[in-house]
Parts: C-alpha cells; structure tokens; sequence
DNA sequence: CACCTATATAGCATTGCCGCTATGAGTTGG
DNA sequence: CCAACTCATAGCGGCAATGCTATATAGGTG
C-alpha cells in the first residue's frame, strides 16, 4: 500500500483522529513548536533558507517543520535551537502529585 | 548491508562521536528521559511490563526505552507520560535574549 | 535443584522522519 | 513584463525508531 498523501493531509488527518490520542497531542504539540521556531526565525529577520543554512538542512526541511508537516525528532530539534540560540527543554512532570 | 549494530553499542558510540553534537545532546536528553521514566515506573510499584500494558507497548521496547537504547520519539514520549499521569513538556528557551 | 518473575538483548519487519531536488505560487522591484 | 526572492509542496531514497517475538540473565522462593 503505502499510498502517499502529502504530509499536510497527513497532519489535519492525525488531528482528527479520536483513536490515536498521543498522535493528536504529539502533532499538536509540533505545530505549536513550529510556530514557536516560526517566531524565532522572523525575530531574527532571518528566511528559511537562512535558517536552514545555519542548522544544517534544506529549507524545504524548514518550512516542513515550520507548518507542523511532521513530529520533529529530537536531533532536529536540538539543531534548530542551537541555530537559534535556544535551549531545549522535555520534560515530563507528573500530573497528579502524590496525593 | 545494514550492519545491525545492537542499540547499547549505537548509543555508546554516539555519545563519543563529538562531530555530531546534536546527536550526542539528544542522547543524553533521551538516557534522562529514560532515567526519569524508570523513577516514576518504580515509584508506583510497575513492572516494565505494566507500563508497557499501560502504554501500549512492549516490555522490550519499555526496557530499550529506559536505558536510553533509542532517542524516543514524541509520540511514544506522549504514550509513556499519559500511562504515568504525567504531561511532557516540549520548549524552546531562548539562550540569548534580545540584548 | 526447579520454578517464577523481572529485566536486558537479539533479530527482523514496518513505519515514518528527514535528507535531497525541483517546482509552483505569491510578492516585490526594476 | 520580467527577474528575483520567499515560502509551500511533491516525490523519492535512506535510515532510525518502534513494533514484534524469542531468549538470556539475575534474583527470589519452594
């Protein structure tokens, strides 16, 4: 099969797919890191391609990122901060404290 | 080809590459997460097979998870935070504000 | 000792992110 | 109108993460 849709489809599709929970959360949680990065970037007065020289990827892979094309991995992430001069946090902090 | 390398010696092996900065960082990131996941697994008295029954997953794929044998993606992160009743948390900190 | 549980690994298939190039659409300036 | 620039997207190959099952190891317990 396979049967290729763009990744745009792909994004509006996981979100909104009840089923999958953490793929609604994590596709939510990469638009809202692309629009952060998407801030960042024009704070500089920057363009993709700018961006994408500096941490290493093609604007393509920018503007991918930017949209919420795809959950970004980590490296990728760490590379786009560090070309921002910005720091990653994850973290997971508990939602119900003992008690 | 492929040359199978088994994940412990992947994840030595990035963490002495110093070429691939972001990689190495994103190792670490993911040895923390996997010590953080182990913590709050033993806090409640899991097994690695409870979480992984809980998060949809495999005991072996918990286990390579917590010795950092992969750097996690996510969506899995997002699976394993809501099996704990955690949240994760996904920033980007600026290092250098606006001077 | 045998037995059971918990964890660590191996090996392999599948999935999906990320790499690339090329191109279309929109805007701006000559 | 045309050229240049910026961003969005398509299509595809490579590879890493994750899924699975099976097994090895270690520790208890009878």
């Amino acid at each position: 099969m396979s049967e290729r849709e763009n990744w745009r489809e792909l994004r509006d599709r996981r979100m909104s797919e009840p089923g999958a929970a953490e793929a609604y959360e994590a596709t939510r949680l990469a638009y809202e890191l692309g629009v952060t990065v998407r801030g960042m970037r024009e704070g500089r007065g920057w363009t993709q391609s700018d961006l994408a020289r500096v941490a290493g990827m093609t604007q393509s892979a920018v503007a991918r990122f930017e949209a919420g094309g795809t959950i970004p991995t980590l490296p990728v992430l760490k590379r786009l901060a560090r070309a921002l001069d910005a720091d990653v946090e994850v973290r997971l902090t508990p939602r119900a404290p003992a008690a």
